[in-house]
DNA sequence: GGGTCTGGGCGAAACGTTTCGCTATAGTCG
DNA sequence: CGACTATAGCGAAACGTTTCGCCCAGACCC
């Protein structure tokens, strides 16, 4: 099955049928879907599959967090062992979605690990059209069942974060959550609406503030929480990022941590460890996640299977010096 | 001038030419050798000069620093307003050498980004034979002429960090180092020196430690600062990292920052600013750094002409919580 | 309406790359 | 020392890719 006779199929040139495999732009919309099909309907492959050029994309938007940094690096570890090489692409703000999509497709890849962010219909066509592989790190909205994904059991990890400060005896425990739009912000407050449940505690609207996952955030919200009428003596950061953030408000407002505010934050980022003082953290396995993510990519990169997988590794709770009964 | 023609030069197949222009491994030695001398001899020149992979390859050691990050998140957004692409490297401590040169030459690269790295005498011959054009971002030891790099204004970071504290009125400064090897860590400590005889002060070797730039020599090398007989009132850390491990060890001993211990750090991380206390210190324009390493690489990429160039940044000291007059 | 220009879309042919098998040489065993 | 095996090195041929020019449709001008 070679590309000429594709061409003979659908009445083309080989030249054409190999524009269409490499998503050159001198085609015609029409010319590419006939190509299409006839490539599907013979079920074509690429001769030796070794021309798959030894790169693995990984996209995410231009948050600039550890969390990112970790998975990335976690990627570039499982990809090196497997004589791959990891590429890596920044979305900013406004870019234009197609300018990547394009770039990477073009260029060539052995899958693409999307982190946090989605990929339009359209894009999914053309990359299932083309064996492209993807799998996205803590989804957005719920993916569909096609859609591989890894993530962590970010509700087990809320659950966790808020037992632990319900055992050492708070009983108003703020919340400063992701962006509400992601899976694993919804989660980890769902874990952490569940643990109150359990104690017998009243969810209160008034402790649960949203912030990005970023540092600033994390500061501003632990102002507004400080300015409650009945202060929280604990904090559940959506992430370590403004975990820290908060830190840095309690230090500003004059409150010692952990004696008057306990703060927990989520994912135990390497900076955790070292922070003043040390973040009562939730570990998510980062490493390890985008080492199976690049498994998920490499095994589906030969099969024709369009089920998706979702994994979803273990997190555990790590506690250090932030947290404490309160005052 | 085409493979054909170099191959009846040098008496072989179209075949074998290709695979010396791609680094194949089934070519003998000799053989090599004749395509070489043929491919030069005739001035063969690949066809569409568009070929070139639209990748950029940054190699660092395993150091996961945010300083390392900075200068990625630089040289991708400097690679995409080009319309390249990052890929990146990361050597772990045993790695051979061979190992990723092989692979990323094999593969193609516009240009290759050294970061604290060095090439072995082989493989830049082995770059310049194929036009490929590095850059190193600190270099080890100093460069030969012919290689570009890029760096910071070190020697001056130092002294006007230094400076900075003599200004405030300290008198015993102690300084923890990076790795010795490295030209920035020994230029950072110059400027220290230089900055104390300007003053007036004797330089104590009892002072000076050298770390590796992470917190945890930070950390160790602090408290051992603090055990000397008569205890520096400040600090100048050879990175950011090692002056959070600084922060991390003063709170340990019970001392306050800035009251007791002022600390400056080097590079200015976006961390530097969220710190507990936020941190002094001397700014790299890293970003800016990257983005010059990536022009360097694409303007040489073209030329044939050997000459390296050497960049200098300036940097800039930031003054935040971190320092204060002596107690 | 006819001429001219422009650009998108396609294919022929030139080109580079890869596979696969052949050959010669080195290494191994009895 | 001969037979057998393993391996490195090379080339023919099959294959995919790219360039370049042709064709044609639409826009524009006169």
């Amino acid at each position: 099955m070679t590309i000429a006779d594709i061409a003979r199929r659908s009445g083309l040139s080989p030249a054409t049928v190999s524009k269409v495999l490499n998503g050159r732009p001198d085609v015609s919309a029409r010319t590419r879907l006939v190509v299409q099909e006839a490539l599907v309907g013979a079920g074509y492959r690429r001769r030796g599959s070794l021309e798959a050029p030894p790169l693995i994309d990984v996209v995410f938007n231009d948050f600039d967090s550890p969390w990112a940094i970790e998975l990335v690096r976690g990627a570039a570890a499982a990809a090196q062992a497997e004589g791959l090489t990891v590429a890596f692409t920044a979305l900013s703000e406004g870019d234009e979605r197609r300018i990547w999509f394009d770039h990477i497709t073009s260029r060539g890849t052995r899958g693409i690990m999307l982190l946090l962010s989605k990929l339009t219909e359209r894009q999914r066509g053309e990359l299932a059209a083309r064996g492209l592989p993807f799998v996205v790190i803590d989804p957005t909205a719920e993916p569909g069942p096609e859609v591989s994904s890894v993530g962590a059991t970010n509700w087990s990890g809320g659950l966790a974060a808020t037992k632990h400060l319900v055992e050492l005896g708070h009983r108003r425990i703020g919340v400063i959550t992701g962006p509400p739009e992601l899976l694993c912000s919804r989660a980890r407050l769902d874990g952490y609406r569940s643990a109150l449940e359990t104690a017998g505690l009243a969810f209160d609207d008034d402790l649960v503030l949203s912030g990005d996952f970023r540092m600033k955030a994390g500061y501003d919200q632990a102002q507004v929480l400080f300015g409650r009428r009945r202060r929280p003596t604990a904090i559940f950061a959506g992430n370590d990022l403004s975990a820290l953030g908060v830190l840095r408000a309690a230090r500003d407002a004059g409150l010692r941590v952990p004696d008057d505010l306990s703060v927990v934050g989520f994912d135990d980022i390497p900076l955790a460890e070292w922070s003043t003082p040390s973040l009562t953290t939730v570990r998510q396995p980062l490493i390890e996640m985008a080492a199976v993510a690049v498994r998920i990519l490499l095994d589906s990169s030969g099969s024709d299977e369009s089920l998706g997988r979702r994994v979803e590794l273990a997190t555990d709770l790590v506690v250090r010096e932030s947290t404490a009964p309160p005052g």
